[in-house]
DNA sequence: AACACGGGGTG
DNA sequence: CACCCAGTGTT
């Protein structure tokens, strides 16, 4: 269904539309490749509004690949708690070290190199390479393929590989030699703001002329909806250990689920365990320690995309030597210095339900 | 090809 | 509650 000979209408109509106003964010304000490549790998399954405090704290704070490959992991993710898919921060992490030491602190400047580097796909590269560096690549997203199916009526679900290799080929040859950057940026542009997942508004886009989907009145049923899954649901316990206004913590392993991050001993309820058992059994099999005096602290629902999580938090005093098993280190972290280090978000809740100064959060 | 990987906003 | 977001890496 793709038709070649819209292809220029539909650049320009784009390029037109996108350069005559569109959203104001921090990084499209520079050209700097290491700036763009942040803010594509925090982009990533993530929303604009979401990315920009985060964005900004970590320009402040690691305003160079250099910087940010002499800054320690545990910061790193500090600056990344609560964003979520954590193998980004690490990927970033350890992709700015390869680029201070095999290319001098200089962002590589080839597709090769840059796709080479851990954590930058295909799309990345290609995002990386047209609004950095001005070459005409590709780029596919959540946004792009909904605006590319719509445009040329292409069957099938998104996520399947048939579909991505047709939305592939059309990005590719649609991606023009001038201002592939803003071209790029405008498709994504107008998935966000006018050709939306549900009423997409027709009526104030740029290429709604050449829209095949429009021309049919078809547009609400483009793409075609995913198969989704079920999602299984897990019974979790954290036991919260506090001495002098501090928390025992555990370091997770760095591959996984919130790898390197830090959380109170936690481990799953077996079935027909009474989670008050589960929490004493848990903090002696992962610490080593004999709980004593646990309290309900607090309960809550945890959504990932493949999980379901409701979590029973426990607080609790402890004895005994610590000996920390399936987690790679152990430390107290002062209650106040939260924002320090790598934490997940419900044990950035955890920390809230246990300080007296932030109330904010209460069920 | 399917799955793991977070967290939050929206209708 | 379902859907989905400027996707990548592993199996």
């Amino acid at each position: 269904m793709f038709d070649k000979n819209v292809a220029p209408q539909i650049r320009a109509g784009l390029i037109r539309w996108f350069q005559k106003g569109h959203r104001d964010m921090p990084w499209r304000r520079t050209k700097d490749p290491y700036s763009i490549w942040v803010s594509e790998i925090m982009l990533q399954q993530t929303r604009v509004d979401t990315v920009i405090p985060y964005f900004e704290r970590w320009m402040a704070r690691f305003p160079t690949a250099t910087k940010l490959a002499d800054a320690p992991l545990d910061e790193v993710l500090a600056h990344w708690s609560g964003l979520g898919y954590y193998a980004r921060a690490r990927n970033l992490h350890a992709a700015a070290r390869e680029i201070a030491t095999s290319y001098r602190g200089q962002f590589p400047q080839t597709r090769d190199e840059i796709r080479a580097l851990p954590g930058i796909g295909r799309s990345t590269s290609g995002a990386i390479m047209s609004i950095a560096f001005e070459k005409p690549e590709p780029i596919l997203d959540g946004n792009v393929a909904r605006v590319l199916s719509r445009l040329f009526l292409i069957e099938g679900a998104p996520n399947q590989k048939a579909m991505q290799d047709r939305l592939w080929e059309i990005s590719s040859v649609l991606v023009p030699n001038k201002l592939p950057g803003d071209f790029n940026q405008s498709m994504m542009e107008l998935g966000a703001t006018l050709c939306t997942p549900t009423q997409p508004r027709c009526g104030d886009c740029p290429v709604a002329k050449q829209c095949a989907a429009r021309e049919a009145g078809v547009q609400d049923l483009y793409p075609a909806a995913k198969k989704k899954r079920v999602v299984p649901s897990l019974l979790v316990v954290t036991i919260a250990v506090v001495r002098d206004r501090k928390l025992l913590l555990l370091k997770r392993p760095v591959q996984g689920l919130w790898g390197g991050l830090w959380e109170p001993p936690t481990g799953e309820v077996q079935s027909s365990e009474d989670p008050r058992a589960a929490a004493a059994r848990v903090l002696k099999a992962v610490t080593g320690l004999s709980a004593e005096g646990l309290k309900p602290l607090d309960r809550f629902e945890h959504v990932l995309t493949h999980k379901r999580m409701q979590f029973i938090a426990f607080s609790a005093e402890a004895s005994g030597r610590l000996r920390r098993k399936g987690y790679d280190d152990a430390r107290w972290l002062p209650i106040a210095d939260r924002e320090k280090t790598g934490l997940a978000a419900w044990t950035t809740r955890i920390f809230k339900k246990l300080s007296p100064t932030e109330t904010s959060e209460q069920s």
